[in-house]
DNA sequence: CGACTTCTTGAGGAACGTCAACCGCAGTGG
DNA sequence: CCACTGCGGTTGACGTTCCTCAAGAAGTCG
C-alpha cells in the first residue's frame, strides 16, 4: 500500500460526481488538505475511519472464527465510508476488492464536527443517512430471502452503481464490479450455489451472461418480483 | 393511534437519557416545539420520518410479496429513527412491537439543515453513526451465521439495552424485549427453530431461561465464542 | 369454561452447504 | 511449442439442516 500527502491543493483529488463535485472550492480544499491517498490492490487491508473512495470497489470485511468471510458491506466510486463509531475488533476492517484508490480523511474529523464548515457536514450527514438505508436494505435482504432471491436482489443493487455505464443502463446490461466468491461473501451463499443459481436464471431466460462481469436482465418484472419474495421456499403441500 | 400537539415547552417530553438530556434548553424547546408524541400499541404503524422512541420498542418491518415478514431494524428507548433517505423502504413500515410512545419530529427536519442548531446537528449526526454501525453488524450476523450463532448474537444485543436493569445486567441477565416471533423474523428464523435453539442452549447449561422474558447467560464465554462464528455447519468428513 | 394468542414439540422433506473434481485461462519457464 | 502452476469459476454427489406443516401446551381474557 502506498500513502502519497497531498502538499497543496488538488481538486482533481475528490471524486468528480455527485456529491463531491458540489463543494464550494473552500471545502474541498479542507477536506484535502489533512488528506491522504491510498492506492490499493486487491485484498489489501487499509486501518482508516473516514475517507472516500475515489476509483475501485471496497469492503468492510469480517472473519468468523472459523474462517468463513462475511462482507458487511460494499463501497463504490464516490462513496464516504465513515467506520467512526465501529468498535473495531466486531466490525471487521476495510478491505479492498480490486485495484482501488482511497482518500484518507482521518485528518478531518474534528473539522467536520466544528460548525465551521456547514456545507461539509451537510454532504456527510447525507452520505450517512443513504448508507443507513442501504445497510437496513441489504440486511432486510438477508434475513429470510432464498438465494434466487438475494441473487436477483443484488443484480438490482449492481444496476444502480456507477460501474454501469449509461449505455448500458439503457439496454439492461448491467456491470458486475466484483467477483463471483465477493457476491457470495456479500449475500450469505458459497460460491457454487451462487454459481447454480445464475445458471437457473439464465435457463428460465431471465438473464444472459454476457460476459463474465456483464449480465443482461432479460426480464426486469419477473426479476424484480423474485428479488421482492417471489419465489419462497416450497411448500411440502400440493397446490 | 393517539396523536398529542405539543402547544408549549415539555422539557419532559424528551427521552431522559444520554444523549438528550444533555441538549441545552433552547435546543430541546426547538425540538419540541415542531413535534407531536405518538401513543402505540402492538402491530400499529406510523408513518414518519424522524422521531425518537420516548418508550417501548418500534421496529422497521417489511413483508415479501408472499407474506413474509422481516424486521430490517429495531428501536428501543432513545432511540433516534431517521428514514428520509429511505426510498427503497418504501415498502417497509415503522411498526410497534409492544405498546410504545414516539416522538415524531417530521417537522423539525429543516431546523435540523440550517446550521442554525448545531448541538442538535451534532447529537443526530452521533446518532446515524452509531445505528450505521449497528446496523452492519446485524448485517454480519444475518449473512452467514447459523441459527445458534445468530441467536447467541442477538442475546448479547439484547444486554446492551436499557432494558435490562444494571442489577441483572451484574448477574449477567438479560431483559428480552420482545416476543419470540419478532425476535425470529428479526434474526431470520422460524419462530420453531428458535425455540429448538433456546432448548439446545439450556441443554448446554449455557443460558438459563428464568421467566419467558429473563435468561440468564451462565457461560458468556462459550457463548461468545458461538456468537463470533464457533458453531458452523457440521462437516460430513468424520474429524 | 371456551376462545384466543404465544410458544413448543414432532415428523418429514427440500434445499443448500460440504467436499471433490474438473474446466478455462493467464502467467512462467523450460 | 508444451508442461506446469495458480486462480476463478463450474459441475456433480451427498448429507445435514432448517423450513414446512400440523398438533399440542401454556398462559390470558372474556
Amino acid at each position: 500500500m502506498e500513502k502519497r500527502q497531498h502538499d497543496g491543493p488538488d481538486l482533481a483529488a475528490l471524486p468528480n460526481r455527485l456529491p463531491w463535485n458540489q463543494l464550494d472550492e473552500p471545502s474541498t480544499r479542507g477536506l484535502l488538505n489533512a488528506s491522504y491517498l491510498a492506492t490499493l490492490n486487491r485484498h489489501d487491508h487499509i486501518d482508516a475511519e473516514l475517507g472516500i473512495v475515489r476509483v475501485g470497489v471496497l469492503a468492510i470485511e469480517r472473519a468468523l472464527s472459523d474462517g468463513r468471510r462475511v462482507l458487511a458491506d460494499l463501497f463504490h466510486e464516490g462513496d464516504l465510508i465513515d467506520l467512526s463509531q465501529s468498535k473495531r475488533v466486531r466490525e471487521g476492517q476495510l478491505v479492498a476488492l480490486k485495484p482501488s484508490e482511497f482518500l484518507v480523511l482521518d485528518g478531518v474529523r474534528s473539522e467536520i464536527s466544528t460548525v465551521g464548515n456547514a456545507s461539509i457536514a451537510q454532504v456527510i450527514m447525507l452520505q450517512l443517512r443513504h448508507h443507513l438505508a442501504r445497510s437496513r436494505d441489504h440486511a432486510a435482504d438477508l434475513v429470510s430471502k432464498t438465494p434466487l432471491e438475494k441473487a436477483a436482489s443484488v443484480l438490482f443493487e449492481f444496476q444502480r452503481w456507477p460501474d454501469t455505464n449509461d449505455d448500458d443502463r439503457q439496454r439492461n446490461m448491467v456491470k458486475i464490479p466484483i467477483q463471483r466468491v465477493d457476491i457470495a461473501d456479500y449475500i450469505g451463499v458459497k460460491p457454487e450455489t451462487l454459481s447454480r443459481i445464475v445458471r437457473q436464471l439464465e435457463g428460465e431466460f431471465l438473464v444472459k451472461v454476457v460476459e463474465q462481469d456483464r449480465i443482461l436482465l432479460a426480464d426486469i418484472p419477473s426479476l424484480r418480483r423474485i428479488a421482492n419474495g417471489g419465489r419462497p421456499r416450497c411448500s411440502t403441500k400440493k397446490a
